[in-house]
DNA sequence: CCTTGATGCTCTAGTCACTAGAGATATTAG
DNA sequence: CTAATATCTCTAGTGACTAGAGCATCAAGG
């Protein structure tokens, strides 16, 4: 039996998580010791492990609901494990192509400025006027919490 | 004189975003009519375009009002807006970098699925199998609202 | 046996950048 | 004047956690 600081070591996940996955109900309620705290077994750690992992590649946790209760049912087809997987990936891929955009009109703005002053700063005024900008501009952009 | 509605119409942003930037003072408080609706001049026009256009770029709010604050100061050097705009456009390209690996991750898994039952199903393998899994796994991934 | 320090517990609130909805008031077109 | 639309304030919700307060429990050393 793993404590919950044994457990989020070895899985390479954060107790408050582990706590908050919990409460989310994508682990099940943990057994408890005498005094009240968590005891995990191995198969939540593999569980755990799946989360973090499918986290990992940008999974939403709603998505990562569905893969575990497929994969609680290993004689069901692999097509709804597949149809996730792809949408994902089609995400990333917009996810991609739109960064791109953004890269390119980030290098162009740039490229032109000069490092005078403010006044004619090339990364303000096309910040501040869209006809002297290339970028798509429908819809928000990707904007992740990074790292 | 504009209202908010209109203000959001030229401008390409909601209604509830204008009074939100109003609140957290990235616009100013607006002037109201008899009957405390808000008024806004070209002024605050340029300004929510401005906000609106680096958003689209994927500049943070707090990154903005720095920008902001540049604008209003046309005399000052415009290395600052420089160095911002360096920054965002690092963070565009770790973003980019980290989501090709998870590209590459998503297809090989893909590629390897079968389309048999969940029991053999590569994807849900792969993601309850670090071994079998050739993504970098550091810290958290790009995990964004998308568009 | 007792203490000490790490670990655990619950609960609340904060993050970011909005979005949604309730219920009341204002404006505008016909 | 009326009806439809727009706007007002306020609260709460989103996703996926993170931070902190204030207390309880546990393992190891003396």
């Amino acid at each position: 039996m793993l404590s919950i600081g044994s457990l989020g070591r070895t899985a390479g996940v954060k107790v408050p998580t582990i706590r908050y996955y919990e409460e989310i109900g994508l682990l099940p309620e943990a057994e408890r010791s005498a005094g009240n705290q968590r005891l995990f077994n191995l198969r939540s750690l593999h569980r755990l492990r799946f989360i973090r992992h499918a986290r990992d590649l940008g999974f939403p946790l709603d998505a990562i609901r569905d893969l575990l209760s497929l994969s609680d049912q290993p004689e069901q087809s692999c097509a709804a494990a597949d149809t996730i997987a792809r949408a994902q990936l089609a995400e990333v891929e917009a996810r991609i192509a739109r960064l791109n955009a953004l890269k390119a009109e980030l290098e162009r703005m740039l490229a032109q400025c000069a490092g005078g002053t403010v006044r004619d700063c090339r990364v303000i005024e096309v910040l501040g006027d869209h006809a002297s900008c290339a970028a798509p501009h429908h819809g928000h952009p990707d904007i992740g919490k990074g790292t």
